[in-house]
DNA sequence: TGTTAATTGAGAATCATTATCATTTAATAA
DNA sequence: TTATTAAATGATAATGATTCTCAATTAACA
C-alpha cells in the first residue's frame, strides 16, 4: 500500500530526527499504526505484536505510543467509557463515525467543519486550536443483521 | 433562577416516577446538577457538598450520576485525559467549547450540526444515534492574561 | 409507628495506565 | 569490528479513578 509505506516513513523519520532509537519493537508498532485501519486500541496492539514478539511488554507499547503522540504522528482517540483507540494514518483531527455495536470506526469526509470552527471562534471569542467529533449510531453491517 | 428550578424539578421527578428515593445526599447532588454552569466533575460535587454535609461518600457521588444518566437527566463528558464532567442543565448532545488553559466549559449556538449529522448519515449509511462535537482552545481571559 | 427495600458510608477491589529499576541494546565513533 | 553510552525494554509495583461489598441507616408507604 502506497499510503501505509508513507505514514510509515514519517513517523520512523520523525523518530530519527528526534533522535530515538529504532528497536525491533518500536518498529512493531509503528508498523501496527500507519497500516491499521481499524483504529486500534492499545491492548489490540500488542496482542498482534506479541504473537510473533512474545517478550513485548505492555508497558513498551504505552511508553511508544506516548511517544509518537508527542511527535504527533498518532491521534488518540478517548471515548467517555475509558477505552483509547489510535489512528496513525491520519494523525490530525477529524471526524469519526463509530459503530456502537461492532466498535467499527469510520473516516466521513465532512468539509462544513471548517465553517464551523470559524462560527464557533467568532461567537465565543475563543482562540479554536483543535476539535473533536465524534458520531455514535449503527452501521449498515450491524442493521441488517437480525441478533 | 427560572430555568435551575425547572431542572431541579424535572430530575427529582424523573427520579420519583422510576421509583427511587429522595434522600437528602440525591437532592445536595441534584441540586447542583441542576444549576451549575460549570460543567462540574465528580470531585467538585463531592468537595461542595462535603462543606455542609461532612459524611458524604464519594461513592455516593459516583452513585448517583450513574443512576441520574441512566435516566437521562445529565450529559456525561468524558475527555482524553481521562477527566469527567457533567452537565444537568443540557442532558443532551450539544457542542462545547473548552479553555485548556483555566478549564471553563462554554456551549455555543450552532446550527449547521443537524444539517452535518444528514450528511454524515448518507454519505456512511449509519443510523446515527448520538454526537460528541468539543473544541478546545484558549478564552479571552485567558489571552489577554500574560503569565 | 412498623416494615421493607433502597440507599448510604467506609473501605476493599478493580482495571487501565504510569513509574521503577535492573538489564539489554541501538547508535556512534575509534 | 568493537567499545562506549544513553536510551529502551521487560517485569512488576504503584497509582488513581471508579466500582463493588456489606453492614448499618433511612425514605416511603401501609
Amino acid at each position: 500500500m502506497e499510503n501505509y509505506n508513507k505514514r510509515f516513513d514519517s513517523i520512523i523519520q520523525k523518530l530519527r530526527e528526534n533522535g530515538h532509537k529504532i528497536t525491533p519493537q518500536r518498529l512493531a508498532i509503528v508498523k501496527i499504526l500507519a497500516k491499521s485501519d481499524g483504529h486500534p486500541s492499545v491492548e489490540d496492539i500488542y496482542e498482534q505484536i506479541k504473537q510473533d514478539f512474545p517478550t513485548m511488554s505492555l508497558a513498551t507499547v504505552y511508553r511508544n505510543i506516548v511517544l509518537i503522540k508527542s511527535l504527533g504522528e498518532v491521534l488518540e482517540l478517548g471515548f467517555p467509557d475509558g477505552s483509547n483507540r489510535y489512528d496513525g494514518k491520519k494523525p490530525y483531527p477529524h471526524p469519526h463515525v463509530i459503530c456502537i455495536k461492532c466498535k467499527k470506526i469510520v473516516d466521513p469526509d465532512l468539509d462544513s467543519l471548517d465553517s464551523m470552527k470559524k462560527e464557533v471562534a467568532a461567537e465565543t471569542n475563543f482562540k479554536i486550536l483543535n476539535h473533536r467529533l465524534d458520531f455514535f449510531g449503527i452501521c449498515s453491517n450491524c442493521m441488517t443483521e437480525k441478533v
